[in-house]
DNA sequence: CGAGACATTGAGTAGGTTCAAAGACCGTGG
DNA sequence: CCACGGTCTTTGAACCTACTCAATGTCTCG
């Protein structure tokens, strides 16, 4: 079988990376190329999907699915340092300085890029190597307003700030539900141990602040994963 | 007078942005050109530099000094998200999404990049891009090294790791003191407040902790402002 | 239906903040 | 040269937020 063909041609078309992501500066040309050297994976939720430690040999777009970047002191501690929806990219490009494991934190489908045949189109296609540095300059940015959390917030104002941060980008990158612009809605798939890795808490914590929300009228929760956020104004306020 | 003259050409080669830094990935005649566009420019410890809201018109590169980055609250509670000491750089490329103030937190030096030209050549010196590439990564490695500090740290460990970030920057990109590997010094320049929004202390706590550090023995203050870690190993541990 | 994983809630504790006061340092001007 | 004022630092005491420990409740899946 032909390599190149390992990979379905259709679903370039309806990737989010495409639309929004790495992909979407490519030319139809370098599209095509480009394909020929991805390929398809798939994680679980709770999957393992790289340590610092072993040699990454790829990169990739998330296609659906979150990922969970975390460190751990020596003690077990634990801090979530990054969550990657799609269309965002995981993986180390150029030397790697400090380990960090990344994990599925639910069902994860990511477009795989061999790390030779990747850096090989990046110096090849320019807009591809300017659309990386664009995306790593938003992930600076986004690092750092989680700095502001972990550093100043109250665990209320952490909490809220979760929420929104989850609703705003499940209903910007998805095509779904931009109906209501002062309601917004999302599926919290992440375990409150999760939540509390991400937000410096402890899972006690979290529970007690979503359960103030939920008291406060901020947050609804219509089904078991399911909230839904009435007044966004509101809850922007509390989050501080 | 020409404005290619403007900046005199012998700084490039005692810089350290030339030696380990954005212009070091350079030929001698694309650094000619790089020159040409560029301006030094000087600012006082406590100058502003620049801040989110104004349009940004330049990008540079930190040739002495530390460069504060803030962000602040609503109510006034501020977060240190980034200390750039020589050769790192400062300045927002593409499109700003969420706003920081720059400040000079010692005097500082900097060498300006007016936006257009830079862009000019970035697109048209492919390393010049590679490099600003890698150091964007770097210092998102660092931001998430920060994450875990201000995430799961006691202040003790906060403290320490401080000292020992600003020790190993102070002695790396210095070609000063590397005689003794076991025993690093640092001037600290930066006052206790700016140190507890770093890390996202309250001042007061800071003091104790530096106090209980030096009674520890791990830290040892020969100086007003100089600061000497007599063992590296036992500072790290204690680190984290 | 029972086991295991996850979530919730309560009670006591501790680490860090806040408020307050005193001390050290520095530049300025009489 | 020294007194003065301002800024920064240090230290103490009370308080409070979030953590820890522990028990109970809930959901899912075999």
């Amino acid at each position: 079988m032909d390599a190149g063909m390992a990979f379905d041609l259709g679903r370039c078309y309806s990737c989010v990376a495409r639309r929004t992501g790495l992909c979407s500066v490519l030319s139809d040309n370098a599209l095509m190329r480009f394909k020929k050297i991805a390929h398809r994976r798939r994680y679980a939720a709770g999957e393992h999907i790289f340590s610092g430690e072993e040699q990454t040999d790829f990169f990739a777009s998330v296609c659906s699915g979150v990922v969970k970047l975390t460190k751990v002191l020596f003690d077990g501690r634990q801090q979530v340092v990054g969550l990657l929806l799609a269309p965002d990219t995981v993986g180390r490009i150029c030397r790697k300085r400090s380990p960090y494991f990344a994990e599925a934190a639910t069902d994860v489908e990511l477009c795989c890029f061999p790390h030779g045949s990747f850096e090989q189109m990046l110096d090849g296609v320019p807009e591809l190597k300017q659309r990386l540095l664009e995306q790593t300059l938003d992930e600076l940015d986004s690092a750092r307003d989680w700095m502001v959390l972990l550093g100043r917030k109250t665990a209320e104002e952490r909490v809220a700030s979760l929420f929104l941060m989850l609703a705003t980008r499940a209903n910007c990158s998805d095509y779904s539900e931009q109906i209501q612009r002062d309601s917004l809605g999302l599926d919290l798939h992440l375990k409150r141990q999760e939540i509390g890795d991400f937000l410096g808490l402890s899972y006690e914590t979290v529970c007690r602040q979503i359960t103030a929300l939920k008291k406060k009228g901020l947050i609804e929760q219509p089904g078991r994963r399911r909230f839904r956020i009435p007044d966004t104004e509101a809850l922007t306020r509390t989050a501080g």
